[in-house]
DNA sequence: CATCCTTTGAAGTAG
DNA sequence: CTACTTCAAAGGATG
């Protein structure tokens, strides 16, 4: 039942230790960003105080959280997907935590709070003030690296203390705010501001009562108080479709072999085709027929960076997609939706909430139904098998490329050029990525912000405010996606693309570094991941 | 125009 | 096994 025991899917769900999310150490890419135009680490010791929150993550690397996942696999001896297996049922936290954290709840007082001072995150600028205002937050742990490194503006005092020892690696630290605020929603990062000279970051005690409240684990909220825990930087209400949408990309997928006709879906013959952005893609097409009569906001488009043809992302997801128990009932089985316990059918967790009837948008033309399967350009319409993973890119990462324009080329015999050509197959989302692909959107109409880099840093704020089963939701699409990439690409290994990335940069920064390129892995380029030792980190 | 920024998580590499 | 790196998305900013 361990399908193509290939050396990745052995690797690929096994239960990783601890992902020991960037013990302490310094995060590579914080390093860069020091040594890059990031003028924010002002005395950043030469130590290399990681920019980024070096986590001192005194506490249990974040796989030691009790994933929260799917009981489902429960032990998988059940058949099943043992690929469900515990990959991910890392533990998300344990017993003892849950009941720190209830105490802590109590202690830290009315949860209303919470969603207060979420709000309030954002908001304050700068601060000094020594922050921390979580009291036993063990704050001061914490001021080392991380705020020495993100305070640029101005000393900020170690806000950011990492959740203490009790709740081990769960909410990671707080994180710089944005670039500004946002004037006419305080609670919205606001425009950028020049991004060396006037980072703006959130004041100690927004930073300690992020904490507080991280710590609360909104899960554990009465629902009433959910929306508010959900807003915490922007608007409110944000959450309400988030299981949806990634729902959707899940059982757009074209089914494994197991499920139809069309036992294993070779998506490479029309990989060129205007392709659908990873996982999502296949949503896209939803979202371009379904949702957006209002498609103004919604950004719609070719991807310039990677030519995907992007998933129209609408504020709202409710109401672009109608499910019917037809449909669900086409969920291939390794790609089934969770079960029940977990993802009920109920109006709570959303199913009717999520995919509303069609009606739901107001006032909008109700957009021109077309299957999914019609929509992605595949070549082959209708024909699901044709229907290429989202993950596969053109090589050129533009997207330009036409259904046919592939037995055009005629010169791209060169067996360079045809290397350089194949198709990229990226990587499967993880769930913080689902997770992003969905809320980008939101927060984008509701911040009215448009910069990724700060998006992304209120959603990563917004992903640890998330309760652990809603992130269990995100987990568990994000192993599910990786199960169907597994299924779709059984040969495929995240190494394939290794360096295609970075390698630019990594020569440029080897070269200034060396004055000349340093070629450690001249011959093996794609796996030229560059070692420690020659990332500028140490430079700095 | 390519890269950076920024986030988390998965998976890769190196020692 | 540990530590570290790269890539995945995304879109404005930057050089």
């Amino acid at each position: 039942m361990f399908g193509p025991a290939s050396s990745r899917s052995r690797s690929a769900w096994r239960p990783r230790p601890a992902p020991a999310a960037r013990p302490g150490g310094v995060s590579p890419r914080s390093a860069r960003r020091a040594s890059g135009s990031e003028v924010r680490t002002p005395g950043s010791p030469p130590a290399g105080p990681a920019p980024r929150p070096a986590l001192p993550r005194a506490a249990p690397p974040r796989a030691e959280r009790t994933m929260p996942q799917l009981d489902s696999g429960g032990g998988g001896a059940g058949g099943g997907d043992d690929l469900g297996a515990p990959d991910e049922l890392l533990a998300f936290q344990d017993e003892g935590e849950e009941q720190d954290d209830k105490s802590r709840d109590s202690a830290a007082g009315p949860e209303r709070d919470l969603a207060e001072l979420k709000s309030s995150l954002v908001n304050e600028s700068e601060g000094a003030a020594g922050g921390a205002g979580v009291p036993g937050a063990g704050a001061g742990a914490r001021g080392e690296a991380e705020v020495g490194a993100e305070v640029s503006a101005g000393p900020r005092p170690a806000p950011l203390a990492r959740p203490p020892p009790p709740v081990p690696g769960w909410p990671r630290p707080a994180l710089p705010v944005p670039w500004g605020t946002h004037p006419s929603d305080p609670s919205c990062p606001g425009p950028r501001a020049p991004r060396p000279s006037h980072p703006l970051w959130i004041s100690p005690q927004a930073l300690g009562r992020e904490h507080a409240s991280q710590r609360l684990f909104p899960d554990k909220l009465p629902e009433s108080l959910e929306d508010g825990l959900k807003a915490p930087e922007c608007a409110s209400g944000m959450y309400k479709d988030t299981v949806y949408s990634a729902f959707n990309l899940l059982m757009h997928y074209p089914p494994p072999s197991g499920a139809g006709q069309h036992p294993q879906p070779q998506p490479p013959l029309h990989n060129k085709a205007s392709q659908p952005a990873h996982s999502v893609p296949q949503l896209s097409p939803l979202y371009e027929h379904f949702s957006s009569p209002h498609p103004t906001p919604a950004p719609a488009d070719i991807s310039q960076k990677q030519g995907v043809h992007r998933p129209l992302q609408t504020p709202d997801l409710s109401g672009f997609y109608s499910l019917t128990s037809g449909s669900m009932g086409q969920l291939p089985h390794t790609v089934s939706w969770p079960s029940p316990p977990l993802y009920p059918l109920s109006p709570s967790c959303g199913y009717r909430q999520h995919f509303p009837a069609p009606t739901a948008a107001p006032g909008a033309p109700y957009p021109r139904f077309t299957h999914p399967s019609l929509m992605l350009g595949s070549g082959v319409p209708g024909h699901p098998a044709a229907i290429p993973h989202p993950a596969i890119v053109p090589p050129s990462g533009k997207q330009e490329l036409q259904p046919y324009d592939r037995s055009l080329k005629t010169q791209a015999e060169s067996k360079a050029e045809k290397e350089a050509k194949k198709p990229t197959i990226k990587k499967p989302l993880n769930a913080f990525m689902l997770y992003m692909k969905e809320m980008r959107a939101k927060v984008i109409a509701e911040c009215t912000l448009k910069e990724s880099a700060a998006i992304n840093q209120i959603l990563g704020r917004r992903w640890h405010a998330l309760s652990r089963e809603e992130q269990a939701k995100y987990y568990e699409l994000a192993r599910k996606e990786r199960q169907l990439h597994m299924q779709l690409y059984p040969g495929w290994s995240a190494r394939d693309n290794y360096g295609k990335k970075k390698r630019r940069s990594r020569e440029k920064h080897q070269e200034s570094n060396t004055g000349g390129k340093r070629n450690a892995f001249g011959t093996y380029p794609e796996k030229a991941a560059a070692p420690a030792q020659f990332l500028p980190m140490t430079v700095l």
